[in-house]
RNA sequence: GGUCCCAUCGUCUAAUGGUUAGGACAUCACCCUUUCACGGUGGCAAUAUGGGUUCGAGUCCCGUUGGGAUCACCA
């Protein structure tokens, strides 16, 4: 099930979500169901209005700017920023006082003195006071809800049976449980998993430090990023998965660390490559243009999967040859034996060579290389020939584009 | 500052209180390839720090240092 949270309108934004879907899509993830807060707020409104006819709900008139100010002076003081809840305490008359001055309210979410604790899958068992905790506010002074609220709903009416998230939503997790109590919901099994750093510090989401999109349109294979995500931070090594499905098998929650992992895009990068390498070629036959035998030939040279073409225009479209040493390349060109070939020519014609020129090793090989394909490096000259055909093999020996 | 979490090779990590502290990635060397790349085989390399408990501590306890999360009318 895709949930889009667009509770906030002032930040979901079409363009956000279209982004992100296009993300998770192409990473692989599907889901056969959805649900949108937005269309769900008669739902949350009859919640909100048994609670606070039970008094879990209360409403609150202090400004952002009064509580800025009473955060710093506890904080100043050494104390816990915790709300006072001072709304609690508000007589008519300050309630006249409020309608004169035409403010609205925000509400929050009273929590009920006493220790919280819950299973955590990776962190073991948690703790809250709640003495310690500042009663959530749930809904906006406008009248719209924040993720909270919205959120333990759904997930108690969609019964959401696991919360795997960030740590950032540990100390959440304390209010939210007492929310799932409240509107009588089951509470979920919580897994709260470290989150990552970057090389040089902070990794966030909101620092546009890493994106699906840059990622791809580097290059990085959807599935070499799950592969390395998944695993990051885990004691299972890192390797190569083509299917989420058989990624999500190998997942362990055993084989989760409670450390902050280190994530480095340039490992990313390097896996990738590892990755491309090793690609089946199911796995990228929709993508290139290129049959199975020649992808499995060339695939060990390539650094991304678009390489390929590269290599495809090599065998199959034209090469301007680069001589590097004419008197070598023409003679190769003459002894090049007449077609068919077999696993044999190569190595027979490659010794003539040899032999005819007194040329050997790397003063041998990389003329012909860089006469046949124009580039320093690639796969086997042995592999390579056979693609390239002899007509173009022979003209490019000559110096002659083809 | 309150609360919570974390600390083993460069990186990700493994080790019922008893091992030469193991593996993977990176790196280096060698081998293979009559060339580059690919590949194969080896080497280097770690318990942050100070106390305790114990016959014995990476492992348990306390302190220190360092890192992170949270303390939003974001999610």
């Amino acid at each position: 099930m895709l949930r889009i949270d667009d509770t906030d309108f002032a930040r979901s934004k079409k363009e956000y979500e279209d982004a992100m879907r296009e993300s998770l899509k192409w990473l692989g993830f599907n889901w056969c169901e959805e649900a949108r807060q937005s269309a769900r707020f008669a739902r949350y409104d009859a919640l909100r209005d048994e609670l606070i006819a039970k008094g879990r709900i209360y409403a609150c008139y202090d400004t952002p700017e009064e509580l800025q100010i009473k955060r710093k002076r506890a904080m100043a003081k050494g104390e816990a920023p915790i709300y006072d809840r001072q709304a609690l305490r508000y007589t008519e008359a300050d309630l006249a006082k409020f309608k004169a001055e035409g403010r609205k309210p925000h509400y929050r979410f009273k929590l009920l003195p006493g220790i919280i604790e819950w299973n955590d899958i990776v962190r073991g068992h948690c703790q809250y006071e709640a003495e310690k905790l500042s009663d959530p506010i749930i809904i906006r002074e406008d009248g719209s809800y924040l993720y909270h609220f919205p959120s333990c709903v759904d997930d108690s009416d969609f019964g959401i049976t696991h919360i795997v998230r960030g740590e950032d939503h540990v100390t959440n997790t304390a209010a939210q449980i007492q929310m799932f109590e409240a509107i009588g919901g089951k509470v979920p099994t919580f897994a709260h998993l470290p989150l990552l750093t970057g090389v040089e510090g902070k990794l966030s989401k909101r620092l546009g430090s890493l994106g699906v999109r840059e990622l791809k349109a580097e290059g990085v294979e959807a599935m070499a990023i799950c592969s390395f995500l998944a695993k990051l931070g885990t004691s299972d090594a890192i390797e190569p998965f083509y299917s989420l499905d058989e990624l999500a098998d190998s997942l362990d929650f055993e084989k989760l660390g409670r450390s902050q992992p280190k994530f480095d895009e340039e490992e990313l990068k390097h896996f990738n490559t590892k990755f491309v390498r090793s690609m089946p070629y199911a796995a990228v036959k929709d993508r290139v243009n290129v049959s199975e035998e020649f992808w499995n030939k060339v695939r060990p040279n390539l650094d991304l999967v678009s390489d390929i073409k590269i290599w495809a225009d090599i065998c199959h479209s034209e090469v301007t040859p680069i001589i590097e040493d004419k008197a070598l390349t023409d003679l190769a060109a003459d002894l090049l034996p007449p077609e068919p070939w077999n696993d044999e020519t190569f190595n027979t014609w490659l010794n003539e060579v040899k032999a005819q020129s007194g040329k050997k090793g790397k003063e041998l090989f990389h003329p012909i290389r860089k006469a046949l394909t124009a580039l320093d490096n690639g796969p086997e000259l042995k592999t390579l020939l056979p693609l390239i055909g002899r007509e173009k093999a022979q003209k490019r020996l000559k110096g002659i584009k083809a």
